[in-house]
DNA sequence: GCACTACTTTGATAAACGCCGAAGTGTGGA
DNA sequence: TCCACACTTCGGCGTTTATCAAAGTAGTGC
C-alpha cells in the first residue's frame, strides 16, 4: 500500500548527524566548501565527501566545481522548507520564548548571507533591480544590462573592478525564508558593502541579522522604489 | 551557536521504512490500533511496539487506551506538515503496478493531509480562496481579509472561534504532488470540516486519499467557481 | 617538474539498530 | 476462574552504516 515517494530516503538521510550539521549550515543559502562543511559537522574530509556524495545522489544537494574547490549548497527551496518543517516539530516543547520568536523574525527581515545581503531585504531589492531592467535572471547567475552597469557604478559601486575578479559576479542565491533567490557572488556583496558604507543597514552585534536604519528606509524608496513594511 | 540539532532524532525515526509506512497510514489524521500499524508495515506486533514506543518519545505520536486495543496518531498537524514536506522533496519512486499507479491518481486528486484537504482539489481550492481575495499570502501563513472572513462564516465556518486557539490560523503547507501550497492550520482543518459535513467530500476508506462527490463538484462550481475534472 | 592543497575512493573496523521468538502484562468475555 | 486477545518487554542475532587511515585524482603556484 505504501505509496509513491520514497520519504524513506531523504529521512534517512537528514536522520544523521554529521549530515544534519552540514544542512544546517547550509540553511543559509550560501554554497560552502567541502572542507568548511566536514569542519562544522567535525568530522574528517573523506568522511564527509561520502555524506555529500549521498545527499547530492538524494537529491538534497547540488555541487558546483570552481577550481579545486568543491561548494555544495541546497538543491531548492523546498529542501530548506522541510528542514524547517522538521525542526518545527524537533523543538523539545520548551516554550517559544517571545525574545526567540523575535530573533527569528529579524533573521526572517534582513540578515547577512556570507557577504551579501538576505532575507526580506534582500529578496525585495533583488526583485526591484529585476524590474529596473538592472539584472536579470541568466540560469544559475544574473545579468546585468548596460543601463544596469550605469546604475549601479552611480550608486557608487565600481563595478569594473569587480568584474575582473575569479570569483561568481552576480549569483542567484537562495533565501530559504523568502523561497526566492537574492542576489550574492561579487556584485550582491559589493552592493551590501556599499549599504553598510552608507549605513543605510548595520549589523546587529551577536548574529548576522542585520537592522535597517531610518536612512536605509529613505534611501532604498528614494533611490530605487522600495518600500518596506515596518 | 547552531540552534538545536535535535531534528536528527525526528529524522531519524522518520528514516525507516517501517516507521515511514505506519506514519504514512496516519497521515489521514485517523488514529489506528497497533495490531493494524504492524500489518501495513509487514512487520510483527512486538517489533510495530517497538517502534511506536520511539516514536511516541520523538514526539511523533500519541497514543490513547480504549479498551484491550491502543490506538496511535500523529501528534499534531506540524509532523503532518513535515512528513508532506518530505515528500515533496523525496525521488519518486517507480510504480510497480497498474493498480498502484490508480491508488496514486486518486491520492494527488483528493486527499487529507493530518485534518486538512491536500491533492489537486486543495490546492484549487486555496488558488481560488487567493483569487477570490479571501486569503492572500503573508510570509509563510496566509492572512484572512475582512470580505474573506465573511464569506468564510458565510459558508459556514466559525472564524471567531478558531482564532482564539493557539494553534496556527492559517498555515501554508507545501503539496508534494502539486508542488504548491495549501492551506492547512485551524483554518484549513475548519473548512475541510465544512466540506466533509456538507458531504461534498468523503473518506476512501483504507487510506487518506478522499473522494469528491456529486454534490461537490456542484457545491464547489457554485460557491467558489472551482471547476474540477473528473 | 615538483610540492602543496582540496577533495574523493577504497578498505577495514566497530557500533548501532531493526528484527523476531519467547515470555510477560492487562483487559474483556464465557 | 479460565481463556482469548491486544499489546509490550526482554534477549539474541544479523545487517547496515558511520567512521578513519591510506592511497588516488586533480587543480594551483613556484
Amino acid at each position: 500500500m505504501e505509496s509513491n515517494p520514497n520519504i524513506v530516503g531523504v529521512a534517512s538521510l537528514i536522520g544523521d548527524p554529521s549530515r544534519a550539521a552540514m544542512l544546517m549550515n547550509l540553511l543559509g543559502g550560501e554554497a560552502l566548501p567541502a572542507g568548511e562543511l566536514a569542519r562544522v559537522a567535525r568530522i574528517t574530509p573523506q568522511t564527509a565527501s561520502s555524506h555529500l556524495a549521498k545527499m547530492v545522489e538524494g537529491g538534497l544537494l547540488v555541487h558546483e566545481f570552481c577550481g579545486r574547490h568543491r561548494y555544495y549548497r541546497l538543491a531548492n527551496a523546498e529542501v530548506g522548507q522541510a528542514l524547517e518543517a522538521l525542526n518545527a516539530i524537533a523543538l523539545p516543547k520548551k516554550i517559544r520564548s517571545l525574545r526567540e520568536s523575535d530573533q527569528s523574525k529579524t533573521l526572517r527581515f534582513a540578515r547577512t548571507c556570507y557577504d551579501h545581503i538576505a532575507g526580506e531585504v534582500g529578496v525585495a531589492l533583488t526583485d526591484r533591480l529585476i524590474s529596473l531592467g538592472v539584472i536579470e535572471e541568466s540560469g544559475r547567475d544574473f545579468s546585468l544590462s548596460q543601463e544596469g552597469l550605469a546604475r549601479i557604478r552611480n550608486f557608487g559601486v565600481p563595478v569594473e573592478d569587480l568584474q575582473k575578479t575569479r570569483r561568481h559576479f552576480a549569483r542567484q542565491c537562495l533565501d530559504w525564508s523568502e523561497r526566492r533567490h537574492h542576489l550574492a557572488g561579487s556584485l550582491g556583496a559589493a552592493v551590501t558593502g556599499r549599504l553598510f558604507d552608507l549605513e543605510w543597514i548595520s549589523r546587529i552585534p551577536g548574529g548576522r541579522a542585520v537592522r535597517v536604519t531610518r536612512e536605509g528606509f529613505k534611501g532604498l524608496e528614494a533611490e530605487f522604489g522600495i518600500k518596506l513594511r515596518r
